[in-house]
DNA sequence: CCAGATCTGTACGCTGCCGTATAGATCTGG
DNA sequence: CCAGATCTATACGGCAGCGTACAGATCTGG
């Protein structure tokens, strides 16, 4: 067996990384090429096309980002709510390719059926988990449902637009929105929050 | 003065038609004129290039992005606060390009810091304006950006992804969070909500 | 109804990227 | 240290989109 200086894998990782970074017109085979410091020769080997390294790509970010995020936060937060709660956004910041790469994929799902399928899932996954846990605190079913959507929705946005103003800056308005409004957790007047 | 059959601005709406719909990647000169049932022959009469128009695409989505829209929201809302944020998410859905523009022109601002100036100023205008209006209702500062960032950032990202959970569809989750837990003036219990 | 300005259609060269073919380099196991 | 498998570099044809050039169509004002 000689050995793989390319591995099948590191053309993925190579690929949502460029997602991340540019968006589906900077995943071109020329490109990860040059970024992985080879030429295209090898890539043929391992796929049939770019079409089959695309869907493998959504494949490996699909998998990492629905269960393995909501694993990790309840070994790590124990069962304190907030402290779940910190874990997830902490972990959802280490993910395959990064936060660019969903984002890249959520625009792309605008307009192509098939990858909305399945930012779909993911979504199901993770506000079925946010659900659950704020029913755990608020015992009713439709206000955990809104609390769920805040806590997705303000995270997913906080990394689209700004949040800051009259002097206060994105990172607290957003502690802000999390702790002390949604997951009711912080003190009304202090500056905690997550990392 | 002969008659102008596709004028200047004809080519920058189809071009903002194009960037929500497909992406940057489709504003392409030749794909813009199939959509106008032209040929790209008089393109070059009025921009230097595909760069003029993107840029050209961009100021008109700004200028309409930020002012417009709140301006609509006072007239329209009267003095109830719940009337006005009401207004501004309903006055969201018919700008320029519709909504596919601009998330498509956030995306892009990601890797673009030219792109990512404009979205800020955006961001500014209608944060601040938000801001204001919380400020009225709750009488603290912080409190008040808090709110307005979870409007901001829930309608942003409800266009992104999906709320929908244990039988709440996706629209009724975002009017609940929306009226019952951010702007505290929906009835607790109640399916009210935006149009 | 004509003159001139203005817009449109067509054709061309150029560039960047895809996918294929093939010869050569590199590594492992025996 | 050699044989064979496996990966890599290079060269090629094909296609799509950009930008330019120019001739012809179309409309308005007088």
């Amino acid at each position: 067996m000689a050995h793989v200086r390319t591995p099948r894998d590191a053309w993925i990782r190579a690929g949502l990384d460029a997602l991340g970074e540019g968006g589906p017109e900077l995943v071109r085979v020329e490109e990860l090429a040059r970024r992985l410091g080879v030429t295209k020769g090898g890539f043929y080997g391992y796929f049939d096309g770019r079409a089959q390294l695309l869907t493998e790509m959504l494949d490996a970010w699909e998998r990492e980002a629905a269960a393995a995020v909501i694993d990790e936060a309840d070994a790590e937060g124990g069962s304190d709510v907030g402290e779940r709660l910190r874990a997830l956004t902490r972990g959802a910041k280490a993910r395959a390719g990064g936060k660019g790469a969903e984002l890249a994929i959520r625009d792309w799902a605008r307009r192509d059926p098939a990858i909305a399928a399945r930012t779909r899932r993911v979504d199901r996954t993770r506000m079925a988990y946010l659900h659950r846990l704020f029913l755990e605190v608020t015992g009713d079913e439709r206000e955990a449902a809104a609390r769920a959507a805040l806590t997705a929705g303000v995270w997913l946005a906080s990394h689209l637009m700004r949040y800051d103003t009259a002097g206060h800056d994105h990172d607290d308005v957003l502690n802000l929105a999390f702790e002390r409004t949604v997951w009711l957790t912080g003190e009304p007047g202090g500056k905690d929050g997550q990392p």
